[in-house]
DNA sequence: AGCCAGGCCCATT
DNA sequence: AATGGGCATGGC
């Protein structure tokens, strides 16, 4: 893959590893979408973009914060090296063959955090609805609609707001974890650690996040590799298709991080991905 | 209609 | 440390 950086696009060139449906319904994120004229569309933070295909493996992000993108989107990381080293274990390659197009998102903090707490023991349609509603109810105008919301715009939600939007038992969670997030130093140790577990106990101290959703945190707002989300998808892919015995899914995680150590997170989200692969998210 | 969803909390053992 | 019941709410 390679791409060019103008002032409101980002032009990407060979892009097997770089195919906006597979990366914006791999269940990483809640605001995108697909438009009449065929172009996807993904919202996050406070930016926006929009990805048209030109040709074969050829795209262009059209977007007023073309650098946000090129971090959002990963693309200093080099998918194919990372394809190869999967590639070498053979019951992974119809997930990365199916995947390729896959990348792991680097979102902001605070978003992934608040749509994790939603997403546990949800669905991803659901999850979308709720995230979309705080979105036009908390956050700022934008020139197409809503930004995600601040802390201190999330601070001014009740419970009864967020069980309004449909968060259902989630509600006293988002309030509890916002109230901490904004009375403690929790964003800025999660980010000054060096340790995954380390990480990993101090997300585990807020209410509403388990092991799961700690995992997608530390994966998708935090860009540690070295995790194993186990949700009911990845829990069927691992006693149906890896013929495992263990039902715990703590112990099931550290099983594949075990198997694939820093490429954990990555084989996780071509695995999740090809399992829904029926499942359709437009 | 009834099961399921990118599980977690909390009480009990 | 491990287990299990209860849980809001909508998708399918």
């Amino acid at each position: 893959m390679k791409y060019v950086v103008n002032n409101d696009n980002i032009e990407v060139f060979d892009a097997s590893t770089f195919e906006p449906e597979s990366i914006l319904t791999s269940g990483q994120l809640f605001r995108f979408g697909l438009l009449e004229n065929g172009d996807w569309w993904v919202e996050t933070g406070e930016n926006r973009a929009e990805i048209t295909k030109i040709g074969d493996n050829h795209y262009k992000i059209l977007t007023s914060n073309p650098k946000f993108f090129v971090n959002y989107f990963d693309f200093l990381t080099n998918y194919d090296i990372i394809l190869e080293r999967l590639g070498k274990f053979e019951m992974l390659r119809p997930a990365l063959d199916y995947g390729k197009g896959v990348r792991l998102l680097r979102q902001p903090l605070v978003e992934v955090i608040i749509n994790f707490i939603i997403s546990a023991n949800n669905n991803i349609p659901r999850i979308r609805k709720s995230v979309t509603g705080i979105c036009e109810r908390f956050g700022s105008k934008t020139d197409w609609g809503f930004a995600f919301p601040t802390l201190e715009q999330l601070s001014q939600a009740t419970e009864q707001d967020f069980t309004d939007l449909g968060c259902g038992y989630r509600a006293p969670y988002l309030v509890d974890t916002i109230k901490r997030l904004g009375s403690e130093k929790i964003l800025e140790n999660l980010r000054n650690t060096d340790s995954t577990e380390n990480a990993r106990q101090i997300l585990l101290s807020l209410k509403g996040v388990g092991p799961k959703v700690a995992d997608c945190i530390l994966l998708f707002g935090l860009n540690r590799y070295d995790v194993f989300p186990v949700d009911t998808w990845i829990n069927k892919v691992y006693t149906n298709d890896f013929g495992g015995m263990e039902t715990n899914r703590k112990k099931i995680a550290q099983w594949f991080v075990e198997q694939f150590g820093l490429d954990s997170g990555y084989c996780q989200q071509y695995l999740f991905y090809y399992k829904r692969k029926d499942i359709t998210l437009k």
